[in-house]
DNA sequence: GGTATATGTTAACACTGTGAACATTGCCTC
DNA sequence: GAGGCAATGTTCACAGTGTTAACATATACC
């Protein structure tokens, strides 16, 4: 008989693992990466704190899952702006709203989910691998690269632009979340959003807007109004 | 008669404080915030524990004597590469080397002070207040503003863009050091000092070229080559 | 049904930051 | 110079933390 993972027989969990996971995501969720301490969460779930050790081999694993839940929810945040893009005609416009769209949802899941954009980031290990690929569903580097891609094919952009400016635009991005959580985190919800539409709209200048001289230019002609 | 700080009698030790953040900084250069820890410090220093506290209203407290010291050599790594380019005679191209130049120090020194720039930027705290401004010489954003000041004076910039621009710039090469830190932390040093100068070549498209569509632009006639 | 294995538990260790009470030193005033 | 006060360090102590070793129990498989 297939036991339901519901039914905790006392001793056994169940799936200890998946519930562990869960609090520490919640705990993440509102006290950041330095909230999730085992003691708490093997406590949180009505377990000894040792049992954690049946499936993690060290705290950092844990944090490494969530972690990874974070990655997930960004892109889930990402796919959700780019489903409120509605379509001009122009493909070349929409190109460009799509990748906004992206970088928004980026940006507005860093905010609105501090705590685990915090821990899906927070490697502090100096030197340490970082945890390779994510090989779940869309990354959000899968999804970014995607829009760079469509940007291409609408002739916005050089072929051999797309890689270096998928992480040109991830970087400008991220920064700018970061930012906003530490440096920058005393700003007003509205200074905020102006603040992260601004930065789309210098992305998709630094992208798609060609100047004359190749290297570094003096600037052509065309200065300011 | 004025005590020299060498002058230890034993039981005061003369500077403690000095003493204590000059070893917290050696740990976190090359471990991290998390390498600060304070009974280690106390004791590298020979001392109590609990001497700390003299000093320090808590552990956090060092941290932020540490993060703003990091400040200061980031400030310094900026002003080296600044004191690199040399004028060519047209003063746009000038205004832009030097932008890129405080640009490329940022990201130096983030690569090579990864535990120091951790710590000046690992304010880990949500919702609390991050210590204001610091107020020793020359800082970062002070540099940068210069910097876009410059661009402004020969026309590249806008007036309104000065501070906007700053806050973009800011966040692109920020991001990059960042991620550079993390999530790229396994590319070649070529390929890294590669994409620094990518990063720079686009953040100066994006502020310096104007597309002539104002808002989000369909974008004109001029395609790719 | 009996046994191997997965999964939890208890006890213990070496750490951590931090507070309270006590000790020593140096400076300031008479 | 002598005495007292404030600054600075020390000793205990406590409540946490991650983690290991040895032991207990439930589940799965032959």
């Amino acid at each position: 008989m297939v036991k339901l993972p519901s039914e905790t027989s006392g001793y056994h969990h169940g799936n200890l693992r998946q519930a562990m996971v869960d609090a520490a995501t919640e705990l993440a969720r509102t006290g950041g990466p330095s909230a999730i301490v085992l003691r708490g969460v093997a406590r949180s779930v009505g377990v000894t704190a040792t049992a954690a050790y049946r499936h993690f081999a060290a705290r950092s694993d844990l944090v490494d899952a969530v972690a990874e839940r974070g990655y997930e929810r960004m892109a889930k945040s990402m796919l959700a702006e780019l489903a409120r893009v509605r379509a001009t005609g122009d493909p070349r416009r929409d190109a460009i709203e799509r990748l906004q769209a992206e970088g928004r949802g980026y940006v507005r899941f860093a905010l609105d989910e501090p705590g685990l954009f915090a821990t899906a980031f927070e490697h502090d290990r100096f030197g340490t691998e970082i945890p390779a690929q994510y090989d779940w569903g869309p990354s959000p580097w899968g999804l970014l690269c995607e829009a760079l891609a469509d940007l291409r094919d609408v002739d916005l952009l050089a072929d051999h632009d797309v890689e270096g400016g998928a992480l040109y635009a991830w970087a400008a991005v991220h920064g700018l979340a970061v930012l906003l959580l530490s440096s920058l985190s005393n700003l007003s919800p509205e200074h905020g959003t102006a603040l992260i539409d601004a930065q789309l709209e210098y992305i998709v200048r630094g992208l798609c807007s060609d100047l004359p001289g190749s290297a570094v230019p003096g600037v052509d002609g065309s200065d300011r109004p």
